[in-house]
DNA sequence: GCCCTGCATTGATCTGGATCAAAACCGCGC
DNA sequence: GCGCGGTTTTGATCCAGATCAATGCAGGGC
């Protein structure tokens, strides 16, 4: 379906604006100074996604660019026969349309509730063209991404399913930590087949393997997280 | 080794001068007038590396990025217990080391002889504080590599070995292709255990589906390379 | 020429994770 | 409470690709 912001998910008002949002100080605005700012807010449009509704589709044209203020987003890639890559996990501060191309390279959709701040492309690249502190914060996040990227190849590549599942809740973890939510306790938004198709396992490999480290008491199962009580042993392990 | 570039690989002053590089017009260097061109001449150190050395290493300070003009690099990356993920191979006019960062994700050695023209990064970094469109050249770059490792990520996580290999052949050849050398001859100056630390396989799993392709007459080995004898059937799987 | 050395190929066997198939669990609506 | 749909876990079996082990083959030194 072609989706406008303003068609999939409710547009709001941008409530308290950008001066107190919650994850200005780790997205790509905190670049930006207070008059660029209201600039900025001009241009938003705070969006809520249920869970479960597509942001956007791989290939769809992107007319709009997002940044997540709250919740998870899954981005994934899809085989014709159906087989599916999840690229990577959204959560808030992060932005979505770094490439600034025509398209989406992959497609996105809310894991939980998902607010974002949407922009239209169009607009939001003529900012960047006047800004170039922007461009640079763009450019951090890109390089960012892309070492992010580097390590989930060797990850897919060359790891064992335990290795891949004790890489994943590590770095969970530590997202989580700048988001300055919980530390021991992961939230897992995602289902079990989310995580599959993110370290390139099956469903059944993925749910083995967690019941695996339990009974090494590597993790315990909480409800909608788990909680690592054995983070030397996992350092170890992702080293 | 600490390895600066006058110290490993031979430095010899810039040749022709930027103006008749042969890899500018695929380069981040695109971007620039000529008079900038001519800046950038004179903080660009020509620098030969002969097959087998290495241009950097994992964690090493990033003194130096670099722009390869003729060669390959393999980029890689290594876990302690010595497995290796090759996170790509840089062809002519790719350009190393566009995170900025103060050390390299990944180490880089050279595959046959590679030339590069060498910037200490602190003055490229100056370079790209002044010049916007270098910068938004540089950011084209690392978006462009971005979308190449989620493709990659789809096909370590969810491909197997024979649509892994003729994925990869047939990106080598689009590469080949758009710097205008042979087309469905493709050049593979890489061992046969690169290709195997790449697509996630084994050598012999890599030799094995080499000579599958050959039976099917799907490919057609040639020294130093592989010709394509049924695109269409590549395409088709590789979609 | 002939040996050495370092790939690459081929063959035989093994195994980690996939696949197929049930259970168990867990809200949620009524 | 109970039934129902979806997700997760557990179990039994299979197989693509790994591993182990030769063998082939080309280029270089002498």
């Amino acid at each position: 379906m072609d989706c406008q912001p303003s068609a999939c998910g409710a547009v709001t008002p941008v409530e308290n604006g950008c001066l107190v949002c919650k994850v200005r100080l780790v997205s790509v605005c905190a670049s930006l100074s207070v008059d660029e700012l209201q600039m900025l807010e001009s241009l938003a449009h705070e969006t809520v996604f249920p869970a479960k509704e597509t942001l956007f589709t791989q290939g769809q044209p992107a007319h709009s660019v997002y940044n997540i203020t709250a919740g998870v987003v899954r981005l994934y890639k899809l085989l014709p026969d159906g087989r599916r890559q999840i690229v990577g996990f959204a959560l808030p501060g992060d932005f979505l349309g770094l490439a600034m191309r025509d398209s989406f390279g992959f497609s996105a959709d809310a894991i939980d509730t998902v607010t974002a701040c949407a922009f239209s492309r169009s607009a939001y690249s003529a900012l960047v063209e006047e800004k170039p502190h922007l461009l640079r914060r763009l450019h951090q996040f890109a390089t960012h991404e892309l070492t992010l990227a580097q390590e989930q190849m060797m990850l897919l590549g060359r790891r064992t399913a335990e290795e891949k599942l004790i890489c994943f809740l590590l770095a969970m973890q530590e997202r989580w930590a700048k988001l300055r939510k919980s530390s021991v306790t992961v939230p897992l938004p995602m289902s079990r087949q989310d995580i599959a198709d993110f370290l390139g396992l099956t469903i059944e490999t993925v749910s083995r393997t967690f019941t695996k480290l339990t009974k090494d008491k590597t993790i315990l199962i909480v409800p909608d997280g788990v909680r690592l009580m054995n983070l030397d042993h996992m350092v170890r392990v992702s080293a």
